[in-house]
DNA sequence: AGAGTCTTCCAAAGCGCTTTGGCTTTCCTG
DNA sequence: CAGGAAAGCCAAAGCGCTTTGGAAGACTCT
């Protein structure tokens, strides 16, 4: 059923039959009840491959999604897009993914602009003066970055939370309970959010007369293995932190085992909080000591997003604003005042 | 720059350089060179709305996504898209993901088909007689199932482990090892994965004259905090078993913090296997105590999915085939002989 | 009543590609 | 050298929708 038979049927042009179909005001209400009620019976769609070659409109958001034999996908990805996907749903918009080299995702981002493949693009752990950014901002396709860059002589629409607040609040606590020697075990340093979160406990210890030693900051992917390793070399160093600042719920789990293996005890001995993004699959309370946490849901996140590449697709959100969410403490077990 | 511009640039009919780019025969070869050439050189790129509009292919492979508040989507999935992402990369494939209601998908199904939106769909966590495989089935739109389905009147085409053959070893080892009281923390039991797991492991048990009791079987979703529940239940039990095969790497995290907060020790008083889909962010052989693992990489099984689903889309695979692929039994310090 | 303005609808021209059917030209073959 | 096949190319008809540029009729206003 297309078009020209629905519009033969009724005795109608394609014309009015697809303006009373579109919303479009040239028609009569009587006969667009009469078209919207056939199509309706007939169970009339229009089909999306010739709707997108006449308007050029897809119904899809894109992301560019780095692969390779030697490129994990971040395990946040899921979560992200459950939120996502679920405001996704309620609107009949469908994701594409387009796999590209991580070493050359501008040519897939060219293509998939040039191409009119999707209406709008999302941009997901950005880094400062990101290419990706700058680039699909003069390609002129409706974005939103997930996270934040930094540096450009434009604005960008952006979401992020508020990492540098979060972990500024975190490491206040802190030395607030007495601790002197903070480390912090971050994501890749090359990414905004990591860059943020060391700010923060930098920021928080410089307003007591501390500093954060260098050999204090280790900047991993974020594994349980390496959590393990960093904290082993922290707690191995001459002057061992007492307390820690972790970046990830899953470099977590390698902190308390490390911690378990040298036979020291949280929170007696360490002091730990992690950045909890919210996992269905794995909960801070639920840590052998629960685990004191900076905590945003990233679900939460991919929905907004979604929610505002919408908005510019339609045309409802124009500026190029940004928006930091602000990120809750929660107080758990793993804290206690500094030893000794 | 299209196709209209480059023929009459080349003074060539718009027939011929179709013709000519999509290697058809009856075109001269120096012709044929010398349009490759110029569209190399003017970055010609044919517009992918219409030729789906005129072709019906998309090149896109289709995902329906359960989606919803309450609906989380399983951590596998990124690493199965890893792979998937890694294949499709390599062949211009693109993945479309349709947020669905986890309650009807098949509307969304029945859409994707009839709008000729992707080329193929792949369908995960199968149950057996799964509606979906049915549907697509009778859509008859080129799919893979990545896991298995049972109990129809056709045959269909799958990519699936040996799960049974996994669980039946695991079992099977714990067994020679002294062990009399085994219990299974599975998945959710509808899903036929999780019944071909627990077949395999009544099988080993029944060829020696045991018996898997009832109590002594979890079915849950899979989340570290199930992990932790199911163990605390079976320890606690009189008649508690002494080896323990669980479903998923992120229960056992819980099953270890259950045996320890029991105050018990693995492999002293508890044997455990886990299945590993290997992650690259949690890996059994870091597990305070190292775990003996059923293992097989996820990621591999979605690169063939895309492998299959390119092959079915361009007719090189044609039959209904199902392939079973063995699975690794990987001992670590997890599992000793059976205690008393 | 004539001019101007809405309202309501339509024919036809795209959008950019593939593919059908046919037309020349060239090359064999007997 | 006639006749048939093969090679190489083209014009034009889709694919199914949106949108432009009217046109016809109804209505208002002077």
């Amino acid at each position: 059923m297309n078009l020209k038979q629905l519009s033969h049927m009724l005795s109608l042009s394609q014309t009015t039959v697809s303006r009373a179909l579109n919303g479009y005001p040239e028609v009569n209400e009587e006969t667009r009840r009469r078209v919207m009620d056939a199509a309706k019976r007939h169970g009339y769609r229009p089909n999306p491959s010739a709707r997108r070659l006449a308007t050029g409109k897809t119904g899809m958001i894109g992301y560019v999604l780095p692969t390779g034999t030697s490129v994990d996908i971040d395990p946040h990805f899921v979560e992200f897009l459950s939120g996502l996907g679920d405001y996704a749903r309620s609107h009949e918009l469908d994701l594409v993914l387009s796999p590209a080299d991580a070493d050359d995702q501008e040519t897939t981002y060219r293509r998939i602009v040039a191409n009119r493949q999707v209406d709008a693009v999302y941009i997901s752990s950005p880094r400062p003066a990101d290419r990706r950014v700058a680039l699909v901002n003069t390609l002129g396709i409706p974005f939103i970055v997930h996270g934040r860059s930094e540096g450009f002589d434009f604005d960008y629409p952006f979401t992020d939370i508020d990492n540098e607040g979060a972990f500024h609040e975190a490491a206040r606590l802190l030395v607030q309970l007495g601790h002197r020697r903070l480390a912090l075990i971050n994501g890749d340093h090359r990414e905004t959010f990591a860059i943020h979160r060391e700010r923060g406990v930098r920021r928080a210890l410089a307003a007591n007369g501390l500093t954060l030693d260098d050999r204090h900051v280790c900047s991993l992917v974020m594994t349980e293995e390496n959590g393990y390793r960093a904290t082993r070399r922290l707690l191995e160093q001459s002057d061992a932190p007492t307390a820690i600042a972790c970046s990830s719920l899953i470099m977590a789990l390698g902190v308390v085992r490390a911690v378990r293996d040298l036979g020291l005890t949280i929170p007696g001995d360490l002091s730990l909080i992690a950045h909890d993004d919210v996992f269905p699959w794995l909960k801070p309370e639920n840590f052998s000591v629960p685990l004191s946490t900076t905590r945003s849901s990233i679900r939460l996140a991919g929905a907004r997003v979604a929610e505002r590449l919408a908005a510019r697709i339609s045309g409802l959100e124009e500026e190029a604003r940004g928006e930091v969410w602000p990120v809750d403490l929660v107080v758990r077990g793993s804290v206690a005042g500094a030893p000794g």
